[in-house]
RNA sequence: GCCCCGAUAGCCCAAUGGCAGAGGCAGAGGACUUAAAAUCCUCCCAGUGUGGGUUCGACCCCCACUCGGGGCACCA
């Protein structure tokens, strides 16, 4: 520490950010003041966490921005006097690791673990608030045979299932994908075109949970992003409608059909079925259409997911010689076969209303089909603008439910086909079932032997962990099934029940099974006994606030409140979402376009950092606007960031008095701008509003540079005051400078410790106040009055002011509005 | 095509329905200096995307539109 000549001497240098980032390192490691949960804590807890980062290289630059953001929040509440729980991670599973692996022919720990060991190094030098007692890696034993046990215990209560179906394949990656991880046709990892593979594949049945997850948003209302809840929202898609049962001639069976719009049931024209459905072969089995059916399954085969998003796309399809009865009125209706409708959401099978549904109008009209208006809704007839009308009307040519609306004709229809047997209301979601086993190596091996004679069975419980086979001498190349099953000693075991030569199964989970319960694990994190203890869920769960980007607003936030659901279930903790509150950042852009060393305007965070150090990066990171928008490097001024740090930091050399003044002797109007900025930086935090924060300690610094300058001076207990809470708010957005304040203020460190000084309310209140006159809403006049004054005072001192008189002069006063202390507005006729 | 968010000074951004400007960047001038840098001081700049409406009073609330960003997109 440097001694009081030594800080004679820096006196007047410039700042020294290299100087003072290696000085205060090793302080802080030795003072820990970060660190959680000490047994003697008395403090209210707080669980503040950043999304855990994956370790694809070094820090970025959006890392910077996330965890600096975090980090305001985290510092906040420490100095506020909580027990923050601040905890990093590493989430290391997945493709890019894989992919490292097989271009440098190595196993993909090393390249993993030198990644975590730079990226370590630079958020300790980055100064974030962790918690390195807390830390674990998702690719070790000690973590990911946790996954293993919540596969089985999922397993066991019928939430992990294997199932035949037509799924995403990724042919660049040559696996799996889940329906979350498509985005508009393409793989969200490599951008290949997905396709569809008849496989079977391990499922986790989130669709049990579409309701709770649906309907347990609303306690998140106004606590997460409404952007993020309205995409969950729609994630999930609950609709409302019936299943109606459609007789079909020359079959025993009646076809369900799942509608929205039961009302519209007498203007069915024909029915749909999806081509690629079993319902549609069988149909068409024995048909003169069948060959041709063949023949347009097979084409639609060929067709990508893309062309089936295309919106312009033609309907095609193709009649299949059978009919359907509509149970209302005995009508005999086509069937056709079509790509429009899908297999696998309703029945995979429709009524086709033409006239008040456009799909299914673009169909009729292709085809040649009938039209029928069952809803009056004064707009044009459909079959002749080609636009379905599918607002509300009055029902017509529907015999009984003729004159009603559509939400009494839904009701009356739904009881009388209730009471006839022949359809019930029924919800459908596109929500899917979530897909987890993935045919790559890089992952947690599925724990199930799979025995001829017992099916599939559970790896016991005490022979977990199943560790991956080691990588050396296995091919990671994609091949489309998975390189475990090269492993043959590892693929072949006896099963643990009958012990008959039995085999592992050789996929891995989708990496974002680790992420999904990885928030429960930090409190519990050297507990080898257990996921997470009961006793340390209920101390520090659920997480208080959340910060991460909004890439993550459906599949792991999804996922996430999926499993606090299932484990809530299953009696392991007692709340029912995960995280209270949710912070999304933007991202870091370099002139209006993300980041790419292709697009050649990659900002490199090392050479940032090396440039205008740490300090200065947070700040500007953080004062570059509100934090959930985009931050554009082109905008920013991390030397600006420089300049100001320097100037808050040149204050604390000038101050002249001693540690411990009685700072209510101070000069009062110094201390008021010291304690509005406490008080207004305090609620711009809480409320997220970082950079206005920063604005009231610019704005503070200013005052307090022109009150040592040419005001109260040096030694008054008010400079001090100021400086010492300039350091205290700094200390959330530039640790070493506030710390370096805080030593040449004679205090020990960490200032991160010091503590939010106690905002005085008295101080808060101005003893004057300046009131505005205007006359119809004109300025007129301001005059100074008491905070305190009453609108008829108020009103009374500016209807006698001689300005106001005078400007009165022959007008004829229609009203007065007096809001005191603020203005008063006299209206007249002019 | 549908839904959501945004638009304030040259730029980034502030403003419980009540004086449009808190803060910063950039710019201009000055002080200090042999000079430069650094520092300090002072100053400049818009009436809030467009058109209506509500109100005593609108950046703020309502309607329509323009532009920008995001989400969803055959889910019957």
């Amino acid at each position: 520490m440097s001694t009081s000549q030594g800080n004679e001497e820096r006196e007047h240098a410039a700042y020294d950010f290299a100087y003072v980032q290696e000085k205060w390192l090793p302080v802080w490691d030795e003072l820990t003041p970060f660190k959680s949960g000490r047994a003697d804590d008395a403090r209210p807890k707080k669980y503040v966490l950043d999304m855990f980062p994956y370790p694809s290289g070094d820090l970025h630059m959006g890392h910077a921005e996330a965890y600096a953001l975090g980090d305001v929040i985290a510092r906040y509440w420490v100095q506020k006097g909580f027990n923050v729980m601040h905890p990093i991670g590493w989430d290391e599973f997945g493709l890019p690791a894989e992919n490292a692996a097989i271009k440098r022919n190595e196993d993909p720990r090393i390249w993993t673990y030198e990644n975590i060991a730079t990226q370590k190094a630079s958020m300790r030098r980055y100064a974030c608030s962790f918690d390195w007692d807390r830390v674990f890696n998702t690719c070790d034993p000690e973590y990911y045979r946790w996954n293993q046990w919540l596969f089985l215990k999922l397993h066991e209560r019928g939430l992990a299932y294997r199932k035949d179906s037509a799924v995403n394949w990724c042919p660049g990656c040559q696996t799996v994908l889940a329906n979350e991880q498509v985005v508009a046709g393409l793989c969200e990892r490599c951008d290949s075109a997905v396709t569809k593979k008849k496989l079977n594949q391990w499922y986790f049945k989130i669709t049990d949970y579409a309701d709770r997850l649906l309907d347990d948003m609303q306690q998140l209302e106004g606590l997460w992003p409404d952007k993020v809840l309205t995409m969950q929202r729609n994630w999930i898609g609950r609709s409302t409608g019936a299943n109606v049962q459609f007789v079909i001639e020359g079959r025993s069976e009646p076809i369900s059909i799942y509608t929205t719009r039961p009302d519209t049931l007498y203007g069915a024209t024909f029915m749909v079925v999806a081509a690629d459905s079993e319902l549609a072969a069988e149909l068409a089995a024995g048909t003169t259409a069948d060959k041709d059916f063949k023949a347009y399954v097979e084409k639609i085969k060929a067709d990508s997911d893309i062309d089936r998003l295309a919106t312009d796309r033609p309907k095609s399809g193709l009649f299949l010689e059978r009919y359907a009865i509509n149970p209302v009125n005995g009508e005999k209706l086509q069937i056709w076969a079509s790509d429009y409708v899908l297999a696998d959401y309703g029945t995979g099978a429709i009524m086709a209303v033409p006239a008040h549904d456009q799909r299914d109008l673009d169909f009729a009209r292709a085809m040649k089909l009938p039209v029928r208006v069952v809803v009056e809704t004064g707009e044009e007839d459909p079959s002749e603008t080609g636009i379905a009308t599918v607002g509300d009307g009055t029902v017509i040519n529907s015999g009984s439910l003729n004159g009603l609306n559509k939400a009494a004709a839904i009701a009356a229809i739904n009881a009388q086909l209730e009471k006839d047997g022949l359809g019930k209301s029924a919800r459908n979601y596109r929500l899917r079932d979530w897909l987890v086993s993935r045919q790559r190596y890089w992952g947690t091996p599925i724990p199930i032997i799979h025995c001829e004679k017992c099916g599939e069975v559970g790896v016991p419980e005490n022979q977990l962990p199943l560790t991956l086979p080691d990588a050396a001498g296995l091919d990671l190349k994609p091949k489309g099934t998975s390189p475990l099953g090269a492993a043959t000693a590892w693929v072949n075991v006896k099963c643990p029940k009958c012990g008959a030569d039995a085999k592992r199964d050789t996929d891995t989970m989708d990496t974002f099974v680790d992420s999904s319960w990885y928030f429960l694990r930090y409190p519990s994190s050297t507990n080898n006994d257990e996921p997470f203890a009961r006793k340390d869920i209920d101390t520090w769960l659920p997480v208080d606030q959340y910060v991460g980007g909004v890439t993550h607003a459906i599949l792991h936030l999804l996922y996430s409140r999926f499993f606090t659901k299932v484990l809530g279930d299953m009696g392991m903790l007692s709340f029912n979402e995960p995280f209270t509150r949710l912070l999304n950042q933007g991202m870091v852009v370099m002139d209006g376009s993300a980041m790419s060393k292709s697009r050649g305007n990659l900002v490199r965070l090392s050479d940032e950092l090396a440039h205008h150090g740490v300090d200065a990066i947070r700040l500007s990171m953080v004062f570059a606007g509100p934090p959930e928008d985009d931050v554009d490097w082109s905008d920013v001024s991390p030397s600006g960031s420089v300049k100001f740090l320097t100037r808050a930091w040149r204050l604390s050399g000038d101050i002249a008095s001693a540690p411990g003044v009685d700072f209510t002797k101070g000069d009062v109007t110094l201390r008021k701008a010291t304690h509005k900025a406490l008080n207004d930086a305090g609620i711009a935090v809480e409320t997220f509003r970082f950079n206005v924060a920063i604005a009231r300690v610019m704005e503070l610094v200013n005052a307090t540079r022109k009150a040592i300058d040419s005001g109260c001076g040096p030694a008054d207990p008010a400079t001090r005051e100021a400086v010492e809470a300039i350091a205290i708010m700094l200390s959330l957005v530039a640790p070493y400078t506030s710390e370096e304040m805080w030593e040449r203020l004679g205090h020990k460190p960490a200032v991160a410790r010091a503590g939010w000084p106690t905002v005085d309310p008295s101080l808060l209140v101005d003893e004057s106040v300046v009131a505005i006159i205007q006359i119809n809403g004109k300025i007129k006049e301001r005059i100074e009055v008491s905070p305190s004054i009453s609108d008829a005072d108020l009103e009374k001192q500016a209807m006698a002011h001689p300005v106001i008189v005078e400007e009165l002069k022959g007008a004829t006063i229609l009203k007065v509005i007096a809001r005191a202390p603020k203005l008063v507005n006299i209206v007249i006729n002019s």
